[in-house]
DNA sequence: TTCCTTGCAAATCGTTTGCATAATG
DNA sequence: CATTATGCAAACGATTTGCAAGGAA
């Protein structure tokens, strides 16, 4: 990790993302970015989602669908995707942390983690179904 | 689902992954059936891998490293990935699936499910740290 | 004969990178 | 001034796809 400099474009995207609570993707982020700074440019924004989840003021989500999504939220919390929609939902839910010491029960390596994601129908897309 | 014709390729490719219990990637498939089928391309092994899939006959394994695995081992069970080396090893462990009621215990939506991994050090990883 | 599968190459998608220039410390 | 950050465009790696030809039912 090298030493940092203060960056307009940095703070915006910062910015931005502590407004949502939906995971959004580098490319949204770049469109919604672009309100603020039309010249801001996706390489720069990659860059800097980059430089921010390096420095842990945000985490990059991987939740299988091919793109990475980015949360302002780092406390520790899981999430759910949708598996109609897409979308990622945060879930309150009770700690699973005892499935690290289960898993490094018979295991010969060090677990440092875990990462999880839950997946299944949200509420909207459940209700959508019911009516149709 | 669309009805299915025998291919020989589809065969040798699920013969050989049948073979390891490592893991690997589209590539690496392709590399080692090519031994049996010089001519197969690239492109036919992402086909079938994805028509396995589909069919339950193996499993898509995304652990976070940006390229898919793929296991022919469907029982259910749990991976660990080398963040050093980034082998993918299976774990023998106690059953987790209570997470999912867990999950679902303040969830709107419905969960069918979830995706876990555990990542760390292996073993060969952690010896090779303290010889040197 | 129907239509699934193949090899090939081009295309796509998300992301990274080289470069010359601009901004920060 | 030294160094980090930027915009742009080209490069990248993994995966998908269009197409004409081949093979299975």
């Amino acid at each position: 990790m090298t030493a940092r400099k203060y960056s307009r474009q940095r703070e915006l995207i910062k910015e931005f993302l502590m407004t949502r609570k939906d995971h959004p993707t580098a490319d949204v982020i770049y469109q919604n970015v672009r309100n603020e700074n039309p010249n801001i440019s996706l390489g720069t924004v990659y860059r800097n989602l980059t430089l921010l989840s390096e420095d842990g003021e945000i985490n990059r989500l991987n939740v299988g669908d091919g793109t990475d999504h980015f949360d302002a939220d780092t406390s520790p919390h899981y999430h759910f995707v949708c598996t109609e929609c897409g979308s990622v939902i945060d879930l309150e839910m009770d700690s699973i942390e005892s499935i690290t010491s289960t898993a490094a029960a018979n295991f010969d390596g060090r677990i440092e983690g875990h990462m999880t994601y839950f997946y299944g129908t949200c509420q909207h897309c459940t209700r959508f179904h019911e009516h149709s």
